[in-house]
DNA sequence: CCTCATTCCTGCGGGC
DNA sequence: TGCCCGCAGGAATGAG
């Protein structure tokens, strides 16, 4: 599941691999891909072709692609989205949903997506933040990223801490993978209501999601060498570093404890119960 | 304005 | 063997 780590890794991978070039073809495949662009296929492909990209940014788990003509090609990876840089030649992926050719030829670019959560959209404004991504706030590892003003919106909240480590509006990038590592290894549970939290627990809050995210940056960015961009939940830091994601009644690294798993917001919320006692006024 | 449940989608794997 | 169902979850949307 892409989070800040994967998304950052993509970028970094077309600013290298797409940057510079001009669009020349753009064939939509499924509508669905489309969908946050509410004028249609016909108009998505005609802001496209012709334009010459300028680089790749990043917000949260957005990625946008600003064009020469001042509008941007947009991203989300949803859930099980990849963007493939690939030869033509290449054999189409089973979920292959956009496809982008350049006028100097390969790599072409691929929106693949097997589920669909994710799309493209072309949309106003892209040398700075588009406008349909306005809201969405720093992510903790962006230099700009206020820790203050995070500390003060946070407590004001009337929710549980992973229910606001989840809220993209608040902090950026942090997905239900992150969230419960980084509340593991801060030795918080996620039903904290978030006006208890102390100043030195939001900050170790903190320190905690910024090492989770860094190592799985790290790991994600080892990989990234080829002629090839790619993000794959199963692979690099997945397998490898998780503490509790995943890891129903294995020993906790920690302490040996099992880990438990709770159903929570229609998802899972993996935790350790020695590490991270449920809170006696509990929120979520 | 704020909080929260619902909804979209498809492949995988467990159970029967 | 094959079918059914639960599960994975980011974020827009609308209810309250």
């Amino acid at each position: 599941m892409p989070e800040l780590p994967e998304v950052e890794t993509v970028r970094a991978g077309l600013e290298r691999w797409v940057t510079g070039r001009t669009i020349a073809a753009v064939d939509v495949l499924h509508p669905r891909a489309i969908r946050r662009h509410p004028a249609g296929e016909r108009d998505f492909v005609a802001l496209l072709v012709g334009r010459r990209v300028e680089g790749a940014r990043r917000r949260g788990k957005y990625l946008w692609l600003p064009l020469d003509s001042g509008d941007a090609l947009q991203a989300h990876l949803g859930m099980s989205g990849q963007l493939l840089v690939q030869p033509a030649a290449a054999l189409d992926e089973t979920h292959l949903r956009v496809r982008v050719r350049f006028a100097d030829g390969d790599p072409e670019l691929r929106f693949v997506d097997q589920r669909t959560f994710g799309g493209l959209a072309v949309v106003a404004g892209g040398a700075a933040l588009p406008g349909t991504i306005a809201h969405i706030a720093r992510d903790p590892l962006d230099p700009a990223f206020d820790d203050e003003a995070f500390r003060i919106a946070l407590r004001s909240r009337r929710t549980g801490i992973k229910r606001a480590l989840l809220d993209q509006s608040l902090v950026s990038g942090i997905g239900n993978i992150y969230a419960d590592e980084s509340l593991w290894r801060a030795r918080l549970h996620y039903a904290r209501p978030t006006e208890t939290l102390t100043r030195s627990e939001v900050d170790r809050l903190l320190a905690a999601v910024r090492d989770v995210l860094r190592d799985a940056l790290a790991a994600g960015g080892t990989s990234f060498d080829s002629l090839y961009v790619a993000v794959n939940g199963e692979s690099g830091y997945f397998a490898r570093d998780l503490a509790v994601y995943g890891r129903r009644d294995e020993p906790c690294p920690r302490c040996g404890t099992p880990i438990r798993r709770d159903a929570f917001m229609n998802r899972s919320s993996y935790t350790c119960p020695r590490c991270q006692p449920r809170p006696r006024r509990a929120r979520w």
